[in-house]
DNA sequence: CCACTAATGTACGAACTAGTACGTTAGCTA
DNA sequence: TAGCTAACGTACTAGTTCGTACATTAGTGG
């Protein structure tokens, strides 16, 4: 380490607000997905920072709004990565296997959001009512689920009586579960949901699953 | 309401350790399911509870052991549930329905168990593996989803490549994200999976959706 | 009915934890 | 370059929280 690390600043100390917010943030995130809301220190979050607690009330307010804002950042990150979708060239069902694809792949590359969100839901999702930010944005997956489906509807190729918003729940079920339930499960069951060597044994899975129940063939009903 | 509560005891005080036990795994339940681990209060259980706060490192030995104990007892009203499964005099599709359906009730009736399997999986199911009672219970519920399951496969009605575990874990994530993801998904999307007026929608969901996986048409694979 | 133990209650302490009062400085602007 | 303010650091406190030392009593076996 011969001085290629920090410019050698007088003190060091560096002024750079959107970067001690982003760092707060990004150890914030770490550590409420770890440990939980009750179970994280504002102390210990401040001491993975280069800055200190004193700014983490600074510009958050808090621990309860510090909490919030990990949250809002997070769902902004899922809100992005859908808002690239493109599968609306493809037909409708390997449109929606595509989609459910991307939903899984994405789940599984966030096992912190994954985390937040189930820990957001044991509060019974405060912080999400109480933030402007998040009550009113609409999934963009949800639209362009949407429009699949009523091509397929149209078309006839798909039976099922759902909307976009219930088939959204169902795949998200899948992914969700998988990657949040992931350490129950193996210990009850000895199997490992996440395990590399059986993702694309589930994400068929996830994709023949929700293929079927929409193009199922439903004469006898 | 003319006296029939307590008997009036010189000062109260009866000795009941079987009771004493459940009062506080009672409590503890809620208090845990309610807001987390490190969110519940020694304290706060105790003052709900008929004993004080010393009871429970008497008969539980600390905070940790407490939500083991909350833990192995709410597994074990699954078990039981599960234990009474009568679904394997009827067809593989009927059957299999069936248990799905079950399934859904059940999580559905306990949110609490939901909410303990959530805050497990925050603390990477650590009490889990450190249970001697929970380690080595397989659902019995797997046993007789693999009985049907191989029914099914030998007379070609299921055509599907699955086990036992993964079609467990097929319909638990879809009933577990039900109740788990509820508040979340209220928030987010406007929409209630707990309303009872949408019940049947959603059990009857379920049960397309596994037997739609399970007997798709494989043709063209 | 006596003695003994399981069961219970009270009071307290050491460590932790969210939040704040107060002081300092970097870096931009006039 | 003087001065102003956003950005930052230190030190502290008030309240909480897990856990325990010590005292007490109900009920049972002999």
């Amino acid at each position: 380490m011969t001085s290629v690390e920090e410019p050698a600043r007088p003190n060091g100390r560096i002024r750079d607000a959107a970067r001690t917010q982003a760092e707060i943030l990004d150890v914030a995130t770490q550590e409420f997905a770890r440990v939980g809301f009750a179970g994280a220190r504002v102390d210990e979050i401040a001491a993975r920072t280069r800055t200190t607690k004193r700014m983490i009330y600074y510009y958050f307010g808090g621990k309860e709004q510090l909490f919030t804002a990990v949250l809002e950042r997070a769902y902004g990150v899922i809100r992005e990565a859908e808002q690239s979708l493109d599968v609306e060239h493809l037909d409708p069902v390997a449109a929606i296997r595509r989609l459910a694809e991307l939903t899984f792949d994405h789940h599984e590359q966030h096992p912190d959001f994954i985390r937040l969100v189930s820990i957001e839901n044991i509060h019974g999702a405060e912080h999400i009512a109480g933030s402007e930010k998040l009550g009113k944005i609409g999934s963009p997956a949800l639209d362009v689920i949407g429009r699949i489906l009523e091509q397929g509807q149209r078309s006839g190729l798909f039976t099922a009586d759902v909307d976009a918003v219930d088939l959204h729940a169902m795949i998200s079920s899948f992914c969700f579960f998988r990657v949040a339930n992931r350490h129950t499960f193996g210990a009850l069951f000895g199997r490992d949901l996440v395990d590399p060597a059986q993702r694309e044994h589930y994400r068929n899975m996830l994709g023949d699953m929700v293929i079927a129940y929409l193009t199922a063939d439903r004469a006898a009903d």
